[in-house]
DNA sequence: CCATATCGTTGGGACATCCAATGAGTTCGG
DNA sequence: CCGAACTCATTGGATGTCCCAACGATATGG
């Protein structure tokens, strides 16, 4: 017979969100030894890739919220490793580049990101872990395009 | 090339993250029809199962911080759907039960629960359903199982 | 020129998660 | 038998995520 437990349990968004938060913790506590935290160092790789980019961009592609990227540029420009410039052609925007020191951080962050990930998913094989990629892949995208 | 932002979505935790987070509402929206929220279910599926259960043992098998059991369990009780009697043979530890209207509902919450979570898995077919979760519970259990 | 919209920012509130501490009670070793 | 160490429920506080609302400054379309 099946338990209400075990039916919880088996539930797909229980063991998702369980699989998430032990994950989130590991590359939390691996770019921890660079002072950064989860969002910081999204948003620094968000904004080495698109050049300079305004803060409603980042929030847009992060889905992070306008007030807490405000909090994020304000900690990750304190430690230098962005700038926030004026946009030339509109007044409104601020135009956000990465530092060398940002650059710097950003690519030691991204190797220490990249072995937690590794270390999470180590009890699958490659091709189970690409399995469980596209898998995951194809509900988020389903996730975005809600119709 | 690979940029920096790629490197961080295309990362199994990003992905999970998000997927996590859309099921968790698609669940949690379900469930508030019956005025619960996904702990306050979690929590009183697992008092069903464990019969009379401790606080403390409610809290290592679901994960949840004992402060955060407290407030759950008040909430469950105000509402009658549990009960919090003093444990036979050890003064410290309360004996928490369900009720019969906790049990009630429960059944129309797990009902919910499995449709909103039939409603997150919809984009894959029930094999790929069965492959996800296969591969999460092996994420899963060897994150449980330190070592 | 004027209505509408966007941008960065500030403010507040609802929740979830985590760590620290306390008083009551239990257990175990000496 | 008694004290040390532990567990239990509870409270307090910190942080992070998400949502909603507003504001002044600026752009844009009619």
């Amino acid at each position: 017979m099946t338990s209400d437990l075990q039916r919880i349990q088996s539930l797909p968004t229980w063991l998702i969100g369980r699989v998430a938060a032990s994950g989130r913790g590991m590359v939390a506590d691996a770019i921890a030894a660079e002072g950064l935290k989860l969002m910081h160092h999204a948003v620094l790789a968000a904004t080495a890739d698109y050049g300079p980019v305004t803060q409603a961009d980042l929030g847009r592609r992060l889905a992070v919220d306008p007030k807490d990227m405000v909090g994020i540029l304000n900690h990750l420009q304190a430690k230098g490793l962005v700038l926030r410039a004026p946009h030339p052609s509109d007044g409104r925007k601020n135009a956000v580049t990465v530092t060398p020191d940002g650059a710097a951080v950003l690519a030691r962050c991204a190797a220490l990101a990249e072995a937690a990930n590794a270390e999470l998913l180590a009890p699958l094989t490659r091709d189970e872990q690409k399995q469980l990629m596209a898998l995951l892949t194809r509900l988020h995208e389903a996730a975005d395009t809600p119709a």
